[in-house]
DNA sequence: GACATAATTCAACAACTGTTGAAAGTCTTC
DNA sequence: GAAGACTTTCAACAGTTGTTGAATTATGTC
């Protein structure tokens, strides 16, 4: 059985689908090889002759499904956005549910924050590696950062911070952000896959290995939130100006 | 008085530069050019033509001066990579010597590590500003982020790891560096600047305000290291696997 | 099996890409 | 002020880019 067709459907995701994307012919062929190259080269590295040739197809086959190279890139992206919002939505919700009329532990919260992403069966498929990989590029480029992973990925994350509002309620909602700003950058780069830890770790851990990065990350996420609770928040910002400029 | 230049003479930085570099001529407007374009747009989303035409010069002379165009990128990533070195480094050792002969606190030495380049005058510089957002682009992507991250800022982030093994004794190494890969993720997307916090926080918090994010990141980078020396580290691998993808 | 419709290929376009060699300009040094 | 060494521009190249319209093939419908 394929594995990411059955599990698109078993998640009752296949509304998202029109009635031509559920075929299984070039146009997905098309797709993969897109996410593929993008995930690799960014926008701008890829022609769309590379793709076509990966997808082993015609050039202008891409521009007849998807029109302009710009709209195929949004495919891509839009591609898996859905299913993956579902799951993070379902295993927050889980988790809220388990915790009520309590709220949930910070820990519980950011557990279901990467786990659904990082622990199941489908890291393994090289279409989702290479997805994770792409959005890393999206959610780090100036380009395209600020518009396209507001509109993916916001409301998800509104209500991530929500929960943790609840768990923390006498954190300053400025904390909360920042800290998700500081979880959004260690998961960008754990999705990136870019092979830097892996050099300088002399191997000792592997970049590709994103079940294993899931636990430690995990809990350094925990901990930077729950310092939150009796953080001092006098101004600290005496710097060392000067001590080398001058010098 | 220029800031940018003064500050590179005063740090005894001037070392690196060749007898060509230290100009004011058109060579540095190039550099400028080229670093605000590809901080922006990445290395193939820019022409060497709209490099030239922002700095104001014909196409041609900045394959004169630096050769063909990656090496021009080269060239703009290596102009402050080495002063940006020698201040984390100063930085690092500073705290080290204080604390001598015990070893420095965790607190420390993540001070060490964000404060030189997140609340000094510099940061207020379009040009280093742009730099910044630059070695985002290229730490987060897997062309570059393997092998250039390495080449430049490795021995520095070395020492660094070393500094926390001092602090942190018993504390395994595979910790340390998932630490390290954390932090370093928080820290290339405040470098990133794409404005996602801005939207996110309806304007709490402004992704350009990198001082102001200091003081948050510090705190939170600090409890996920400090965490690690009470760390439950019993397999905690067991997976949500298939709740969704049966249900 | 004819027919309409969708899918795919083919050939070609104008615009743009990085790079180059020669020409023109500028600056130093004697 | 002539000579010579850098700097900068000019004009052009061969190759590549995204896109398009017509031609060809496959797919489904009655």
């Amino acid at each position: 059985m394929n594995g990411r067709l059955v599990e698109i459907k078993n998640i009752s995701e296949v509304a998202y689908m029109n009635h031509k994307e559920q075929k299984t012919g070039k146009r997905e062929l098309i797709l993969d090889a897109a996410e593929d190259l993008f995930s690799k080269h960014g926008y701008d590295g890829v022609t769309l002759r590379a793709i076509a040739k990966k997808a082993g197809v015609d050039v202008a086959l891409a521009n007849y499904h998807f029109g302009p190279k710009r709209d195929l890139f949004d495919a891509v992206l839009m591609r898996r956005a859905k299913i993956l919002n579902s799951w993070r939505l379902k295993a927050l919700e889980d988790v809220i549910a388990a915790a009520a009329p309590d709220a949930p532990s910070v820990n519980a919260i950011i557990r279901a924050y990467f786990e659904p992403i990082l622990t199941r069966q489908h890291v393994k498929d090289p279409g989702w590696k290479n997805y994770y990989a792409l959005i890393a590029y999206v959610n780090n480029s100036p380009e395209w950062g600020g518009q396209l992973m507001t509109q993916f990925f916001d409301p998800l994350i509104k209500r991530f911070i929500e929960a943790l509002r609840m768990a923390m309620p006498d954190v300053p909602d400025e904390d909360l952000y920042w800290g998700y700003h500081s979880l959004s950058g260690s998961l960008t780069l754990a999705f990136a896959q870019t092979g830097r830890i892996d050099h300088l770790s002399n191997g000792l851990c592997r970049s590709d290995d994103l079940p294993g990065a899931c636990g430690h990350i995990v809990d350094f996420i925990t901990a930077g939130f729950e310092q939150m609770r009796t953080r001092d928040r006098s101004d600290k910002t005496a710097t060392l100006e000067g001590a080398a400029v001058e010098g």
